[in-house]
DNA sequence: CGAATTTGACCCGCGC
DNA sequence: GCGCGGGTCAAATTCG
C-alpha cells in the first residue's frame, strides 16, 4: 500500500515536471519522494514478520524495482517532451501554411477586380526598380508573407474570440459512467429530459474558479446508450489542473480550427470545413444539430475507435470538404480525397501519423483515455 | 450542518 | 399571439 502511494507520489511530480515544462527534476533529491519512499520502506518493514536479515534484502530489491521504474519514466518523459515539441513545431508550420492559403485566398476573392489588381500591379511594378535582385525579392516575399501572416492571425483571433463565447465542442465518448473525467469541477444545476432523447441531460457550471462562465451538458446517446455526449460552452478564467488542461486544450483547438473553416465555408444547417480531417482518423467532426441553431457546435466522435475497431476512418466522409487535405506526412498536398495507396497503409502508421501530425488529437486520445480509465486509476501518467 | 443534487417552476427564443 | 422546448433558477431534499 505504502509502495503504491511512494509510486504514485512519483508519477505525481513526474506530471507535474512534464505540464510545467521544467527542466528534468533531480529525482534523489526531492524530498517528497524520499520522504514518502522513506516512510514506505519502513512500513514495509514493520508490517513485515519475517526474520531482520530479510528485511534489508527485501528494502534493497524494492528501493530497486522503483528505481528501476524510475529510470523508466523519466526516459518516457524526456521522450514525451521531445514528441511534444516536434509535435508543436509541425503544428505551428502547419497552421502558418493554412493562415496564407486562408489569406490568399481571401485576396483572391475579394471585390476588387483583375484590372485593379493589374493596374496595382502595374503601379507597384513602376514604382520599384525594375529588376530587383533575387535577394530583394525574397526579403520583400518574407515581408509580405510575415505581414499578411500577423494580420490574418489578428482577423483570426478576433474571429475566434468572438465566436468562442457562443461556439460549442460536443464530445461523443463511450462511457459507463455519465461523467467524463475532465479534470474539472463542475456543479451541477438542473436536469431536462429533451424531447426526442429518453435520457435526461443534465446541466453542469464550473465549480473551480469564481463566477467562471463554463458550462457543459451531458446527455447519453438516444441510439446509442453506452455513448455520452459531452457539451462545453464557453472559456475557463482561471488555471486549470493537467487533466483539464488536456480537454480545454482539445475543445479549444477543435474550436479554432472548426471556426477558421467554417467562415469560408458554413452554408445552412451543415457545417463543413476543411479541417475535419485534421481529426481522423479517430476523431469525426460533425455536426449535429443542437437545441441552439445559432451557435456552432463542433463534435468529437471519440466513439469510433472501439465502434470500427480502429479500422481506417470511415470517419473522412465526402461530405466534409478538404480544400487543404493533409498527407500523412504533415504536409499540404491538393487531392480529392484519400488515395487508394494511403487506405493500405498499416494502421500503426495511420494512427502515429495522426498524432504525430496533430497535437489536439492527441489532447482529444488522452482526455478520451483519461475518461475510460475513469477516477480510479488518475495516478496513472498523460499521455 | 454545510455542500451537493434534485426537481418543479419560470423565462425566453423560435416557429407556426 | 400562442405553444413548444431548451435553459436556468431556487427551494427542497439528500448526502457525507
Amino acid at each position: 500500500m505504502e509502495g503504491k502511494i511512494a509510486l504514485k507520489k512519483l508519477l505525481e511530480v513526474q506530471e507535474k515536471a512534464y505540464v510545467n515544462d521544467t527542466d528534468a527534476i533531480n529525482w534523489t533529491e526531492e524530498p517528497s519522494i524520499k520522504n514518502t519512499l522513506g516512510s514506505s520502506l519502513l512500513s514495509l518493514s514493520l508490517n513485515n514478520l519475517e526474520p531482520p536479515q530479510n528485511h534489508e534484502q527485501q528494502n534493497l530489491n524494492q528501493l530497486g524495482l522503483l528505481q528501476i521504474e524510475l529510470e523508466e519514466v523519466k526516459k518516457e518523459n524526456q521522450n514525451l517532451r521531445s514528441m511534444l515539441n516536434e509535435i508543436s513545431e509541425h503544428y505551428a508550420a502547419l497552421q502558418n501554411q493554412l493562415l496564407l492559403a486562408m489569406q490568399q485566398k481571401k485576396l483572391s476573392s475579394s471585390p476588387r477586380n483583375n484590372e485593379d489588381m493589374q493596374k496595382d500591379s502595374q503601379q507597384n511594378n513602376m514604382e520599384k526598380p525594375a529588376l530587383p535582385s533575387c535577394r530583394q525579392f525574397l526579403n520583400t516575399g518574407k515581408i509580405n508573407n510575415r505581414v499578411i501572416l500577423q494580420e490574418a492571425k489578428i482577423v483570426e483571433e478576433q474571429a475566434f474570440e468572438a465566436s468562442c463565447k457562443k461556439a460549442r465542442v460536443s464530445v461523443r465518448a463511450r462511457s459507463e459512467s455519465s461523467l467524463m473525467g475532465d479534470g474539472c469541477q463542475w456543479r451541477k444545476y438542473g436536469q431536462k429530459i429533451s424531447k426526442g432523447n429518453p435520457c435526461p441531460r443534465a446541466y453542469y457550471r464550473c465549480n473551480m474558479g469564481t463566477a467562471c462562465p463554463v458550462r457543459k451538458q451531458v446527455q447519453r446517446c438516444a441510439e446509442d446508450e453506452s455513448v455520452v455526449i459531452t457539451t462545453y460552452e464557453g472559456n475557463h478564467n482561471h488555471s486549470l489542473p493537467p487533466a483539464a488542461r488536456s480537454m480545454a486544450c482539445t475543445t479549444s483547438a477543435a474550436l479554432k480550427m472548426f471556426l477558421s473553416g467554417s467562415t469560408t465555408s458554413s452554408h445552412g444547417s451543415t457545417y463543413s470545413y476543411s479541417n475535419s480531417d485534421l481529426f481522423s482518423p479517430l476523431c469525426t467532426s460533425t455536426y449535429y444539430p443542437s437545441a441552439a441553431p445559432s451557435c456552432p457546435t463542433i463534435t468529437l466522435d471519440l466513439t469510433q475507435t472501439s465502434k470500427n475497431n480502429m479500422k481506417f476512418p470511415s470517419a473522412i466522409s465526402s461530405n466534409h470538404l478538404q480544400p487543404f487535405p493533409l498527407s500523412l506526412h504533415g504536409q499540404p498536398q491538393q487531392s480529392e480525397g484519400i488515395l487508394p495507396s494511403e487506405k493500405n497503409l498499416a494502421l500503426v502508421d495511420v494512427v502515429s501519423a495522426a498524432i504525430t501530425n496533430d497535437p489536439s488529437l492527441k489532447a482529444a486520445l488522452e482526455a478520451a483515455v483519461s475518461s475510460i480509465i475513469g477516477d480510479s486509476q488518475k495516478s496513472l501518467p498523460t499521455l
